[in-house]
DNA sequence: TCTCCTTTTTTGAGTTATCAAAATAATTGG
DNA sequence: CCAATTATTTTGATAACTCAAAAAAGGAGA
């Protein structure tokens, strides 16, 4: 049976892995993100390459094997499919699921994930705009770009949200820019920092560059399938 | 925080308490149940004795203190209500829930937990009959009796089912014997060690004194509410 | 090229939960 | 009441995961 700490290593990994796909991810930014010391990342990164789980290249990095790259798949897919089932069935606030997601995915068997897909409707996206990898078949490919990102006096949709802290989430709420929003860049200053936007009921903010990197967004006006608009 | 070995013994103590609560639960039981070998449990105990989640008296055995007792009485609580979700709100079969809710009641928040228990209705009883610990107050007494207690050509309402085995179960439910289920005792023979019950549908049925045992039923036409009737 | 600084690995140790097997206590039958 | 059986505890080890701190490797700049 694989522990849970492992499954947590290789989604980690994973995720990290696709900020920079061609990259080896580095030791040091492993241990980061998994909140251990060096060493124990080491150790850990170790045995998984005993199993065949990644590939390691001492002083270099490491890279998912094919198997590790489906068993995080398999994780995160749990885990996303939770958070929706938690948002739309049990009526929790799409900035807490994060953290109840993060323990859940290594408990529900796979029989009640699949309930769950059902009940949801097989959905293509979780609360914060990510793509849930199918039960078998290639990840979609997301083409997002962060908001900052985005020409002035261009049209854009809300994609996903990069910061799960329920404190930006619930600010995301307040201001309606939940994904699936359509949103009018009226201008972008880069020497301001700032952002400011027309959202749909008419109103308009202005965002910082730090908060603006966490939106990612779709060019144009595109219709995504299965997001919910909450 | 409290690990999930950790809650698993403490609900194992819980209910062997049950079965004679004046007695201490000798070392040897809880080894067994718990599936490990007696040293085991003997180097567990004493942590949480340590703890003062119970009492250990070296060679005599243990009894959870009031402390212990709470805290099995939450995982209790978590587990049927779970396993009542899993069968209400996500159709799964009543004879697979208990293994599903062994791993998810270490897994599932407080939060998560009270939004399943408003969606059932704050129920009264699990899928087998067995009450559900409330939120605060004390656990509501059974009185249930084994089946082969009730005496012939007496009306009797099946309560609870104390073997969770699939196979079991799902002969139960074949046999339309589910929780709620009125019948009338129509012989007992303890020499041929048999019981013959008439069910509400005309049909009757003889059980062996192994299978009876497991029926716990209460005497007369009871009524009880929360319970579900599949 | 040779420091100095950063990153990574190694070493030694601790925690939790487990087993096998030896030691000990308690019980029970003759 | 003692010997044999049974229940329980003790002892010694192991596996998984972790940290602290020492050691080693790899640059980057002078
Ligand atoms: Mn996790
Ligand atoms: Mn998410
Ligand atoms: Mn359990
Ligand atoms: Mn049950």
């Amino acid at each position: 049976m694989i522990s849970s700490t492992v499954e947590n290593y290789l989604k980690r990994i994973y995720l990290e892995q696709q900020t920079d796909p061609k990259a080896l991810v580095p030791m040091g930014k492993l241990a980061a993100v998994m909140q251990v010391v060096p060493g124990t990342a080491t150790a850990m990164v170790k045995t998984l390459a005993d199993s065949g789980l990644l590939e390691y290249e001492p002083r270099g990095g490491i890279r998912l094997t094919a198997g590790g790259e489906q068993l995080a798949l398999h994780v995160l897919r749990r885990h996303r499919i939770i958070e929706l089932f938690l948002v739309n069935h049990l009526g929790l606030d799409w900035s807490e699921v994060h953290a109840e997601a993060e323990t859940l995915e290594h408990a529900v068997s796979d029989k009640v994930l699949e309930r769950m897909d059902t009940l949801l409707n097989h959905p293509r996206f979780d609360p914060h705009g990510d793509p849930i990898p199918p039960a078998k078949g290639r990840m979609p490919t997301e083409s997002w770009i962060p908001l900052p990102a985005v020409p002035a006096g261009q049209r854009a949709q809300i994609a996903q949200l990069s910061d799960q802290d329920p404190a930006f989430l619930q600010f995301i709420e307040r201001n309606a820019l939940t994904p699936g929003t359509e949103i009018y860049v009226a201008s972008y200053d880069p020497q301001a920092d700032a952002v400011t936007l027309n959202v749909p009921d008419g109103s308009h903010i202005t965002l910082g560059g730090a908060a603006a990197e966490k939106i990612m967004v779709r060019l144009g006006r595109v219709s995504q399938c299965g997001t919910r608009v909450p």
